[in-house]
DNA sequence: CGACCAATTGAGATGGATCAAGAGCAGTGG
DNA sequence: CCACTGCTCTTGATCCATCTCAATTGGTCG
């Protein structure tokens, strides 16, 4: 359980290194909703009408409902990351905690009339805007015209980037997420990810240990395997 | 060829509905650099460190290029569109004209700063971004399991919203781009998108006229094909 | 230890890719 | 106006990666 007001600090200082001034500082905070999220707890973020949500620690993913209750992996989320989901479009969403995890959601419109006199966050909300976007279109980019082993390499680097640490052998990985959150991130079936990762093990390119745990020995050969590009997550 | 006075004047009211204060507007007037690009021309947008673009008038392709000479279509873009393509990714981007088009281009960080000082014009981008983002995790999402007849329902349908116009035979589409071009933003090949369009034929979902004409009879049931939604383009 | 769910593995079905012709349209020049 | 040429588009036959269905194994947690 982390403190409300260090959570709120971190993300202040995530937005802005310079911290923010008073008197934006304290709207911002009334309008910072504490979310402690422990395993498997989601939040729905579609019914709020935009959200904007800053992650101080845990793993999350974004998942985006459509009919038939069929759901889609949108995008994993680790601390430090933001995210934000503008006004609905035709899915719902929702942010589901892999592991225990703790937020901050604002509500999208009032927090951009808070931040409305603001130059220099506007400039780093658009800053950030951009950079999803350009991730978006290289995920899509990506995931077009690769095979199932080009896409799970490509993950594999990706989280290897973000959650992983150097070990015994290369670089270890927690998994904070199941073998069908990963097939669902990367459009494929469960055992299609099940076989790529059996097939990867016997060609020494990783190692698997329980059901989390993943390292990668040499990231340079993953990069082989990941086809031309590798920017997911 | 459009003139450059009425270019920037329907791109100062595609901004902002109120028009732009003074001095901005001959600021940004001087930044915004001109283009008449005759059918098949194309800018390439990766040298210049982020461009802000408008779209005046014409249809144009927005091509990511990988390693290998392979390219992949990234989005479509029509009269009043707007494109944001910031610091460069993995990818090269070039912007290439499907019919004779006019646009302005803006070099992304001298924009912004002039840009600075003027919240509502940061928000209006700021929400375009968020515009963006959310449609192209809609295709993303939609083209990660949709079959290839639901992706060219889902992208006749789009088409349909944006430049088709009522006819004879339900919505008439002149379709700018080839086959090809389809068949690269679908992430399909052309044969496959050449046998849906007969497919959709025979069913009576859609009458061709030569290359480019197509007609649909029913919008409802062009949506039946195409899956759950279709956020596409 | 035992129960349950996640993950693996196998066998068969299939949608789309690939390879290979052929048809239709557009531009050119006689 | 028509034949020639080069292209885009269509259609067919085959192949392969991935999905689907089904059974087994293995991890995790009470």
């Amino acid at each position: 359980m982390i403190q409300v007001e260090t959570l709120f600090a971190q993300f202040e200082r995530s937005l802005l290194t310079s911290g923010l001034q008073e008197p934006l500082r304290s709207r911002l905070r009334l309008l910072a909703q504490p979310h402690n999220l422990p395993r498997s707890a989601s939040i729905d973020l579609s019914s709020k009408g935009g959200s904007i949500v800053f992650v101080g620690s845990g793993a999350l993913k974004l998942l985006a409902h459509a009919v038939h209750d069929r759901e889609q992996v949108v995008a994993f989320y680790f601390a430090g990351d933001f995210l934000t989901l503008p006004t609905d479009g035709q899915h719902n969403y929702s942010l589901k905690a892999l592991s225990r995890s703790s937020l901050l959601v604002f509500p999208y419109a009032r927090f951009l009339t808070q931040v409305h006199g603001n130059p220099d966050l506007l400039e780093s909300l658009l800053d950030r805007h951009a950079q999803s976007l350009l991730k978006s279109r290289e995920k899509a980019f990506a995931l077009y015209r690769k095979t199932a082993s080009e896409r799970l390499a490509s993950f594999l680097i990706a989280m290897a980037g973000r959650i992983g640490r150097p070990g015994g052998t290369g670089i270890e990985i927690e998994l904070p997420m199941s073998r069908q959150d990963i097939a669902n991130s990367l459009g494929l079936t469960i055992e299609t990810v099940s076989r790529q990762f059996s097939k990867m093990r016997e060609d020494g390119l990783l190692e698997t240990h329980g059901r989390s745990g993943v390292a990668l020995p040499s990231l340079a050969a993953m990069e082989e395997c990941s086809g031309s590009f590798h920017c997911l997550i």
